[in-house]
RNA sequence: GGUCCCUUCGUCUAUCGGUUAGGACACAUGGUUUUCAUCCAUGAAAGAGGGGUUCGAUUCCCCUAGGGACCGCCA
């Protein structure tokens, strides 16, 4: 048994978005599986429209979700001629011909099939016309000389057999007329080369896998396992493109969204494995497989995201969430100041229980991450004199105080609740608005203690 | 239009011929609570339609409908 290897090979036309990050997560899981091997392969072989910040963003994505590949990144531009050579190869052997038409040519065809309305196919002019004919004025391209009798089966690990007809897999260009290679011959032959065991991608590539089974058996070569997972599709039942909102890694990160979390999502996204729904790490390893791949197409749901991220927000230990959170903040927001530190890292218990994303953290944490409150106009006019006269008597008391715990401060708020004839809310609610400058927010000692007394004191001064 | 693929609650899914069709998210209601949340409980919610095969079909087969992907000298 070959020991198993597997890829992720996108190009840098664009931003990676979530689909691929998918498809990555699907290969990588599957190779730790079965303790193999993933690489990472750039297809940078179009050179117009390839672009270095694409190829930073991709290899950036995948770091952060902590999908490492095996060994260096492997460019394809840079084996341009190994696929050449093996492009020559099939031209001497007889499965690959010549053809003189030219682009105009190919277009008018086209243009006759749409009238038609029949499907365009490259009629295989060249297949058999001896060269000799061939116009002097016209580079050729390389087309790869497909069967045309009979039927192939693919033995998909995800759909099961698919027979397709022969006939309908066009003779498919394998070098353009300046020489460069295109993309079904490029990537048999890397696959070929990087000695990939199982070819995990996109449904819409399982047209290439039939052609390039053929580049296969024209060179005699060992045929990987190929599984085509099915697509991701927006909530409007399309394929998901670089242009849908939220698509890309950064649309998550930059709401707080956790690696771990989406990772977690992603994985459960058209893999199940029985009723489990939560997969730390290990057992995301642990437990993948292809048979868990579901066959129809899956539509990205933001709520189940953000219940996801949520969950492990709730369960991230203080000490890294705040790194996390620290993190997030230096990227996205400010910097967190140093004299806030410890008030946030202490504050984080009762935080993270009201935060679906590290944004609502600091939303929630504006009141000790902020010098002066800002207060929700609404809020802060629920202040009356009323208000004022207890804010006062609450100062007054805990000016006092030796201790600034919360058993004298529960001690001094039912003290208050009694002498004054109120009930919680009438203290509660004033304090929380001049403390956050909002009737929402943490539980009120939460808030009190987080702050410190002196804080607290200055806070309620300004107000009363 | 051709080829191929898909179809269980709104969403992600479980079920591998016999279940009151299960879970999770979202939603609704109620409870706990110190506001907002959390948390807990309860509820509503699904086999696209039609034929077969079978003692019995969500499950196997066929047809129809709907959806999707591909149809580049892009990858």
């Amino acid at each position: 048994m070959k020991k198993v290897a597997t890829r992720f090979a996108p190009s840098p036309t664009g931003p990676l978005h979530i689909g691929g990050i998918r498809t990555a997560l699907f290969n990588w899981l599957y190779s730790r599986n079965k303790s193999g091997e993933f690489y990472l392969r750039i297809e940078d072989t179009d050179k117009e429209r390839s672009k270095d910040e694409h190829k930073t963003q991709i290899i950036n994505s995948l770091k952060w979700m902590g999908i490492t590949h095996d060994g260096e990144e492997y460019i394809q531009s840079e084996k341009i001629d190994e696929h050449v050579k093996i492009a020559k190869e099939l031209l001497e052997k007889g499965y690959a011909y010549k053809c003189y038409c030219s682009a105009e040519e190919i277009e008018e065809q086209k243009k006759r099939a749409k009238q038609k309305k029949i499907p365009y196919v490259y009629d295989r002019k060249w297949r058999d016309i001896s060269e000799d004919e061939a116009p002097k004025n016209i580079k050729p391209v390389l087309r790869f000389k497909s069967k045309i009798e009979g039927s192939s089966i693919l033995k998909d690990l995800v759909q099961g057999d698919v027979e397709i007809e022969n006939k309908t897999i066009e003779d498919f260009v394998i070098l353009r007329n300046d020489g460069t290679p295109t993309y079904n011959l490029s990537a048999s032959v890397d696959d070929y080369y990087m000695n990939m065991t199982h070819i995990i991608r996109g449904d819409d590539h399982k047209i290439n896998t039939f052609k390039q089974i053929q580049i296969y058996e024209a060179l005699g070569w060992d045929i990987p396992f190929f599984a085509h997972i099915p697509l991701i599709h927006t909530i409007n039942g399309k394929k998901l493109s670089k242009r849908d909102h939220a698509s890309t890694l950064e649309d998550y990160s930059k709401i707080g969204i956790l690696p771990e979390a989406l990772r977690n999502y992603l994985l459960r996204l058209g893999w199940s494995y029985k009723d489990k729904e939560i997969f730390d790490l290990e057992e995301s390893i642990k437990y993948f497989n292809l048979e868990g791949i579901g066959k129809s197409p899956s539509k990205l749901d933001m709520s189940r995201i953000l219940s996801m991220n949520e969950y492990y927000i709730k369960n991230c230990e203080e000490n890294s969430l705040y790194e996390k959170f620290r993190e997030y903040c230096d990227i996205y927001k400010d910097k967190i100041k140093k004299e806030k530190e410890y008030s946030i890292k202490s504050s984080l218990i009762f935080l993270k229980n009201k935060a679906k994303t590290l944004e609502d953290i600091f939303n929630n944490s504006k009141y000790i991450l902020n010098d002066t409150v800002t207060f929700n106009e609404s809020d802060k006019n629920l202040i009356n004199d009323e208000a004022k006269k207890i804010i006062n008597l609450f100062k007054e008391n805990i000016l006092e105080l030796n201790v600034f715990d919360r058993r004298n401060l529960e001690e001094i708020v039912n003290k208050l609740i009694k002498s004054n004839n109120t009930n919680f809310k009438g203290i509660g609610q004033p304090l929380r608005i001049s403390l956050t400058g909002s009737r929402f927010g943490p539980g009120i000692y939460d808030i009190i203690l987080s702050l410190g007394k002196d804080e607290v004191v200055k806070r309620l001064s300004d107000i009363g």
